[in-house]
DNA sequence: CATAAAACCTATAAAAAAGATAGACTAATA
DNA sequence: TATTAGTCTATCTTTTTTATAGGTTTTATG
């Protein structure tokens, strides 16, 4: 399961999304929209700037607003920044590999050829939707 | 990712698949052999035990063994057993779903309609392999 | 230039989950 | 009846997750 940090990390996406046109928007409207702590959420939204993946504005007239337009910012990317690997066991992961302890060759382990693909079809989906993917849908 | 518990289970389920005609199989046997902690491992073949999906016999000659044919036992079933869900939102999840907070409207959330996609790639693969696909190939 | 608005930053706390261990109990076998 | 091996329950430690607190900096604007 995604962490909450990475759901809510979503919703707010969305949110911003849906109102690229609006200019900068406020943390504490993001966080009453989607019932988000705005504590919580401003940590998030900073990451996700630290990222490159939002851009920001101090002051009056501030807020937060996408770097670039949704169709460009791949699922995937968001998870793995926030949750790290996507992968179900480490020996599988693409991004976050780690040898497996507990077989003694990963080349003829049926489990890490299972899991790859397992991997490999979640990616498939994650890699190639995006943001404007998962707008609300009218 | 799963849980260490679960990868544990996979690697020691794999091992008793692997040692089917060799009668029951000692928990300190898996331990060693797969390099997990016994007494950790003591509770994780219990819990399969208690679920249906290993034997026991205790005292001399004893040890655990599988109920059922390698063939017969999908990976999906002991991934829900230990780790619980394997989609990645509790709204998406179809065995332990939970309503979403932060959206208005599910039936019209993209991001449910996506996360529905990859919980049902997933499992396409889960529910169909079994123990058997994941033993070691050689 | 003073004020208020809003993001930035760092630290910490609280809660939950994961991982691991301990030790006494029960059943089966020889 | 001694030994072997699983059973049960409790506890402990560590890590991760979730959340909060409070001061700092930047910017717009009257």
């Amino acid at each position: 399961m995604l962490s909450k940090k990475t759901q809510y990390a979503f919703h707010a996406l969305v949110h911003l999304a849906e109102n690229v046109d609006k200019g900068p928007i406020l943390i504490s409207e993001i966080a009453q929209e989607k019932n988000i702590s705005i504590k919580f959420l401003e940590n998030i939204l900073l990451e996700l700037k630290n990222a490159g993946i939002l851009g920001s504005k101090k002051g009056k007239g501030g807020g937060y607003y996408l770097m670039r337009p949704p169709k460009e910012i791949a699922l995937a990317k968001i998870i793995r920044l926030l949750d790290g690997p996507i992968a179900l066991l480490p020996c599988v992961s693409l991004n976050y590999y780690e040898r497996c302890e507990n077989c003694r060759d990963e080349a003829v382990c049926g489990l890490n050829e299972v899991m790859g693909k397992v991997r490999d079809s979640a990616l498939k989906i994650l890699e190639n939707k995006t943001l404007k993917d998962i707008l609300t849908r009218n």
